[in-house]
DNA sequence: TGTACATCAGTGAACGCGCGTTCACTGATGTAC
DNA sequence: TGTACATCAGTGAACGCGCGTTCACTGATGTAC
């Protein structure tokens, strides 16, 4: 769909294509063992390539991992479109998007929210699709402010919210973001386990507060 | 003022000296790049040592990284006893005692609460530390709730608490502790940078809902 | 259509590096008689 | 107090490993005339 399609040549296909197999084979080294377990000759090895050949489709390790960072950002963005196209952009539908995208792979989700990739990742670059991510939970908060014609409960930081400096639903749009993130990340990391506590429950119950006027 | 404080002989102090000084620069090394930085070689050098001394002292590096976990844990315990025994024990002391902890040390923080670390760590060893960060949690919430007596608002999950099986005061607890981490693990990754949220702001606005009856 | 040239995917060997870890050893510190 | 022995901290060399990355090269694919 971009203006170039039609000029695509067979050799930019393959090219496409196996860079495609490349971060294919990089998420899987990732989602089963961290970022750490990241190798250039281990990818090249399963795809039977020579090592250095990969070279020839990314410049060094970071670039490849920085890419996927960025990748990571936009999957999450592309989710929240998608899911505000089909009707479904209200902030339960955001919410549960979230968590299906985050439950189908966790790693992805540290890419994004997690602690700072020790390959070090762009720095102004996912910024804009961080802003296109943000700017669908801010919709969906305008939204249901709109509904909520009684004026928001006292579910959204209230008093302090004026030191904040925030509008009431950029407050519930850093609410949602923060307490939804709360609950899934020690999910993801297991900090449940053992704990009497079913993750799903509790995040549909932060999500109820977030959601209700 | 362990019982066995006063058979301590000369060569058990320094013992105990080295290993706390190896655990010392293993924490400035993860403290400044990261668990994947922890290197026993390098611990060596600034020590001054050759390497392959350090196996006196720790009997491998997925040791030492454990036994830097179990640390953090108690680090944490520890604080929150000392607040609690200092009066200082309520939600809001609380709060902020585990903000000025994980401020200073971030990556001690995450040790605790992050992704699993990739080198392992001792499966039940911390749980019972964990579960007396708990019970501090909980002994909080216990005693706001016995403030409250006009009834919990609407602060803590209401209608799908009842689908959790918790008691009031344990789902305040739960809520303490996935909110703030939400907003800490974000701050503490840097997500909030050029955002124009003050992280001390919010994690106080959303300390005030945990703590306002 | 065929020939001459340029592009580019991929190879294989090599580089230097730092890692965790083992092992036989030295030398100092402690203990028992 | 002095001697004989055991304990133990620390050394230095070596092991094998996997890593990212470079480089000169081969051979296939595409392009221009």
């Amino acid at each position: 769909m971009t203006e170039t399609a039609a000029t695509t040549t067979p050799r930019e296909r393959y090219r496409r294509q196996v860079r495609a197999e490349i971060k294919e084979r990089a998420r899987e080294q990732i989602a089963s063992a961290g970022t750490t377990a990241l190798s250039l000759n281990k990818i090249a090895k399963i795809m039977g390539l020579s090592g250095a050949g990969l070279y020839r489709y990314f410049t060094s390790r970071d670039a490849l991992l920085t890419e996927l960072v960025r990748d990571a950002y936009q999957s999450l963005a592309d989710t929240f479109r998608t899911v505000a196209e089909g009707g479904e952009g209200d902030l339960r539908g955001l919410a549960r998007a979230l968590r299906a995208w985050a439950l189908a792979d966790p790693q992805r989700y540290f890419l994004v929210y997690g602690p700072p990739v020790p390959g070090y990742r762009g720095p102004a670059d996912p910024t804009s699709t961080m802003s296109d991510i943000m700017s669908c939970i801010r919709g969906a908060c305008d939204a249901q402010a709109r509904k909520d014609h009684s004026g928001p409960a006292c579910t959204p930081p209230a008093r302090a919210g004026e030191d904040l400096q925030l509008g009431s639903a950029q407050r519930r749009a850093v609410a949602f973001w923060t307490r939804l993130h709360g609950v899934l990340s020690l999910e993801l990391s297991g900090h449940f386990a053992g704990m009497d506590i079913d993750p799903c429950l509790l995040y549909e119950a932060e999500l109820d507060l977030l959601a209700t006027g």
